[in-house]
DNA sequence: CTTTTACTTGACTAGTTAGTCAAGTAAATT
DNA sequence: AATTTACTTGACTAACTAGTCAAGTAAAAG
């Protein structure tokens, strides 16, 4: 790996364990053993390598996991609550990486705020496509699949949530059954 | 307000705004008009000062707020949905007083996890009684009300951070509206 | 071979941080 | 009246913070 990519992943590392204002430039160049310099070449602040960090390490992550949906063609509500339901896929103690970064930041700078909500939408939009194929496919019913995929990424945020102020993986299964069980209560009967 | 009040209730505000890490104690101090050996001599520390704020202001908070639901003998469904449903309670911009800081502090230290996961549990235990109350009253029927009560409350907290990303009271009232959506489905068709 | 470009080195600055401490005040207790 | 207790004052420290900068290196371009 490059310097610079290596780099953006050692702050992401950092950055999802402690949190943004918690994570100093100084722990991160220690631990990709780099200098102040290096690293003020390839982004002109904390902030800025910051924006890096979610453009590659968040919105891209989001888009890998989730897109496979997108190509399926039935069992796709099946599919969603398959892989929502993976057990050990994150990280309990640390949370969504996602939303930690929404929860410190989107309030207190414009630009974090952006970025954080684009990565956001495409997350809604790619469930969106899933539940609207879903119905297109005649698994489900429900009237506003629009607000439906919201709160479904809602409920996962949630979920994930509940699972770390608890550190435990149990919790979050058990709280993502719950979506489940309802998921499947919109399933049409044939 | 006595002085030691006052200075708890300043520190709520600023924690709550800004974040624990980032709410330096001078802050606090000066928009309390206090000195720092004042604030020394109530609290040995910041963590101290910052565990007072979540049972006063947290704690207390989620208890007086939900409570009331415990003391309903009909109607409680349509009850709890009309209160999570309320405009304009919370503050869409900072978000969930609770959440914030169990995202920001449980993995980093067992204190702050043990006294959050406290008030996490308070309130999944009201809405546990709650929902056992409108089983009880052949409002609902679900096979579980210990999970749909923990699942209710990540979905409340989902929805809180959902609506914080975008600072929109709006999305939180559509994403908690399909929450509704749900317990409405859970209701026993009389 | 020379120059330019891309990147590295690490000392330095100015500001902020939590926490300490010794001296003070003022009210309650003896 | 004397003493104790509860609280206040604010200067001080040591560690840490993001960011600057001038001098260096090494490979590619001319």
């Amino acid at each position: 790996m490059d310097t610079k990519s290596k780099l953006v992943k050692v702050a992401f590392d950092e950055i999802y364990e402690n949190g943004y204002k918690a994570t100093s430039i100084d722990k991160i160049l220690k631990k990709a053993n780099m200098n102040k310099g290096s690293m003020y070449h390839f982004f002109k602040s904390k902030k800025e390598l910051t924006l890096c960090v979610i453009e590659i390490h968040i919105n891209n992550y989001i888009e890998n996991k989730y897109a496979s949906l997108l190509t399926l063609d039935d069992n796709i509500i099946d599919s969603l609550i398959k892989l929502i339901k993976t057990k050990n896929q994150y990280n309990y103690t640390y949370g969504c990486r996602l939303n930690n970064l929404v929860q410190e930041l989107s309030s207190k700078d414009e630009n974090f705020k952006i970025a954080l909500e684009k990565v956001y939408f495409k997350f809604e939009e790619i469930i969106e496509k899933v539940l609207q194929n879903a119905l297109d496919n005649n698994e489900i019913l429900h009237p506003n699949i629009k607000d439906l995929a919201i709160y479904v990424v809602a409920s996962i945020e949630g979920c994930l949530a509940t699972a770390k102020k608890s550190n435990s993986s149990d919790i979050y299964i058990s709280c993502i059954s719950q979506l489940e069980f309802y998921l499947n209560s919109l399933k049409i009967k044939q």
